[in-house]
RNA sequence: GCGCCCGUAGCUCAGUGGAUAGAGCGCCUGCCUCCGGAGCAGGAAGUCGGAGGUUCGAAUCCUCCCGGGCGCGCCA
């Protein structure tokens, strides 16, 4: 079960306005209200101040007035208690409440956020979760595709986060080394190795050929020789792929281990079911009644001849995951999976598992296309893009970035020479460059304001709060988007939404390059407005180091400088 | 036929109840004695597929329709 966290503060540099507004909120319509429930968003107009709430509506109907009169005195109450740190507060619209901040708020602010350092963001969890997340599983008879790429890259993403945010994630890949497409990679291999005519429903792929090449004395080798030898050949292959793209797994679970011993996982698995009154004997097959779960029909677990279908490997895999105790299992699925959504949860709740703790993720596709016409993808054909081709174009930083930045469930398309032209206009390089500067600069500041900097980074807060200077546009923009870090981290790992970080990681960096381009940091005369400028630096360059690391993407301190020979005078 | 996902700017896509709907790319106009110009500022460009409904307020929630993608085996 979830176990508690401790509270932290140190998430809250809103805290203050926030409990000054849920305070005020309540008193003036008696409506229950706490600091967690104060909706502040940053306003997408200019001149409507730094943060605005929509307390006043939300509550208004609920008291029974007129939401700008419940604003007002939510306006009056927080100005009296927040004093000097709030420099305007005004009611606008049907009553809506723009906050303007003061200098000493914003100092206090980057204090606690830049103290942070890389933890900044994370550890939002009301409750720790212990999950399991399965993701990519492709199948061990040929090699990873694009459409596994981009599994690999949200499910790898998708636990950083959530390992961020406080849980703790298991990675699993399921290795289905088991069946009868084991059985038809060793026959296609030996066809290969003897020069034969691949089989019916064999594999056609060119990779097929380098294992057969890669066995001695493969033509004299049974088919079952050769399923465990391509099996384990293509298993290499596929780790050796991801960890080139920066994915790591705690376990590679083998389908084939749930058919080993007596009685075997599957079989204990099918007993529990079966003692439970959920299998039934139907024309000589065993069925799970699924349907009345929720499933379009009841499904078959042993056929007639007394075979297990793959779909009792898949109930044994997840009894042996409940067995282990996680609060949670997700799968990454891929699109033409969704059919399996009603079965597996249907199965779980057999097991007598909550369903709401077994989530199936399914992956939209990705349509490649090379100069606006698509690559079709085949397996039978041996025509596919890999993801080791992908890398070769694109490389794994611009890989990634571009399988992450949209949401899992829309599809998305990938122009292969779009993507390799503009490789050096990626926003991805945007951000990456973003991360250099910032490292760049502070190596230029004075000693005393890098000191200053470094000091906060470490944890002292105090550092910057008792620095006396104006706080310029730019720098309040930039102060307030670091401040939304722990709710996107949040936002992203609740809806399991990686693209999140991503776009946020992009309009991180737009705004300090606007503040770079605003406001000199090395050398800045006034008294300590240099040791700001550089806190501030240091604190953006921590946050854009987050969010990058959440994607899998580096954050190299500094990047190739771009000249006339740079990649697009190469690729002309 | 049934089910799941999607339909937002020329293109690729963010935005799941708030104000005048955004970004990247592409296009137009400016800007390099300056901490890294892989940049910056400004501009053109949208009936948020359509029609109803709920709401003080809808791209967002509900219903129906249209269009696209993917599934629907005692295969794996």
């Amino acid at each position: 079960m979830p176990t508690e966290l401790p509270t932290t503060e140190a998430q809250g540099w809103d805290a203050t306005l926030r409990t000054a507004i849920a305070t005020h909120a309540k008193a003036a319509t008696g409506v229950p209200f706490g600091p967690g429930d104060v909706v502040l968003s940053a306003p997408k107009q200019a001149g409507h101040g730094d943060l605005a709430t929509n307390a006043a509506m939300m509550l208004a109907k609920r008291a029974g007035k007129a939401p700008r009169e419940v604003a007002q005195a939510i306006v009056d109450g927080i100005t009296e208690e927040l004093g000097d740190r709030l420099s305007g507060a005004e009611i606008a619209g049907p009553g809506f409440i723009n906050l303007t901040l003061s200098g000493t708020f914003l100092r206090e602010a980057l204090g606690i956020v830049g103290a942070a350092g890389r933890s900044w963001g994370g550890g939002g969890a009301r409750q720790t979760e212990r999950i399991n997340v399965e993701f990519v599983s492709a199948n061990p008879t040929g090699p990873m595709h694009v459409g596994h790429a981009r599994n690999a890259a949200y499910g790898d993403a998708l636990s950083r986060i959530l390992e961020f945010h406080g849980h703790v994630v298991d990675r699993e890949f399921y290795v289905n080394d088991f069946g009868s497409q084991v059985k038809n990679l060793g026959a296609s291999i030996l066809a290969r190795a003897t020069g034969a005519e691949v089989p019916e429903g064999g594999y056609q792929g060119a990779y097929v050929q380098e294992i057969a090449d890669g066995i001695p004395g493969a033509a004299d080798q049974s088919v079952e020789a050769l399923s465990d030898l391509g099996v384990e050949a293509m298993l290499a292959r596929t780790q050796g792929t991801l960890a080139g793209f920066g994915v790591r797994f705690d376990r590679f679970f083998s389908e084939r281990s749930l058919h080993a011993g007596e009685p075997s996982a599957l079989d204990s698995a099918l007993e529990i079911l079966r003692s439970n009154g959920e299998l039934e004997l139907e024309d000589e097959a065993w069925w799970l009644r699924t349907e009345k779960r929720g499933d379009d029909k009841d499904r078959v677990v042993v056929r007639s001849d007394g075979a297990p279908t793959y779909y009792a490997s898949d109930l044994a895999y997840m009894r042996d995951k409940l067995d282990r105790g996680y609060d949670r299992q997700m799968l990454v699925l891929g699109a033409d999976h969704h059919g399996y959504i009603g079965r597996m949860r249907a199965a779980f709740e057999a097991f007598g598992g909550d369903p709401d703790r077994l989530e199936l993720l399914i992956m939209q596709l990705v349509k490649l296309v090379e100069g606006g016409v698509e690559v079709k993808m085949s397996k039978r054909s041996g025509q596919f893009v890999t993801v080791e081709d992908l890398v070769d174009e694109i490389g794994v930083d611009a890989s990634r970035w571009f399988l992450l930045q949209r949401s899992h469930d829309t599809a998305v398309e990938l122009d292969l020479e779009l993507a390799r032209k503009a490789s050096s206009e990626n926003p991805v390089y945007y951000v990456q460059y973003a991360h250099a500067r910032a490292c760049s600069v502070l190596e230029k500041v004075s000693a005393q304001a890098l000191s200053v900097a470094t000091a906060l980074s470490g944890g002292d807060a105090g550092a910057v709060t008792g620095l006396a200077v104006t706080v310029e546009d730019a720098e309040r923009a930039l102060t307030l988007k670091l401040g939304e870090l722990p709710e996107v981290v949040a936002q992203s790992a609740a809806r399991r939404a990686p693209h999140r970080i991503a776009t946020y990681a992009l309009e991180l960096a737009q705004v300090f390059t606007a503040f770079y381009r605003d406001c000199q940091i090395a050398g800045a005369e006034g008294d300590g407005v240099e040791a700001w400028r550089a806190a501030l630096t240091a604190a953006t360059r921590d946050a854009l180091a987050t969010t990058l690391g959440l994607l899998g993407v580096t954050a190299p301190e500094r990047m190739e400088r771009r000249d006339e020979d740079g990649p697009e005078a190469e690729a002309a």
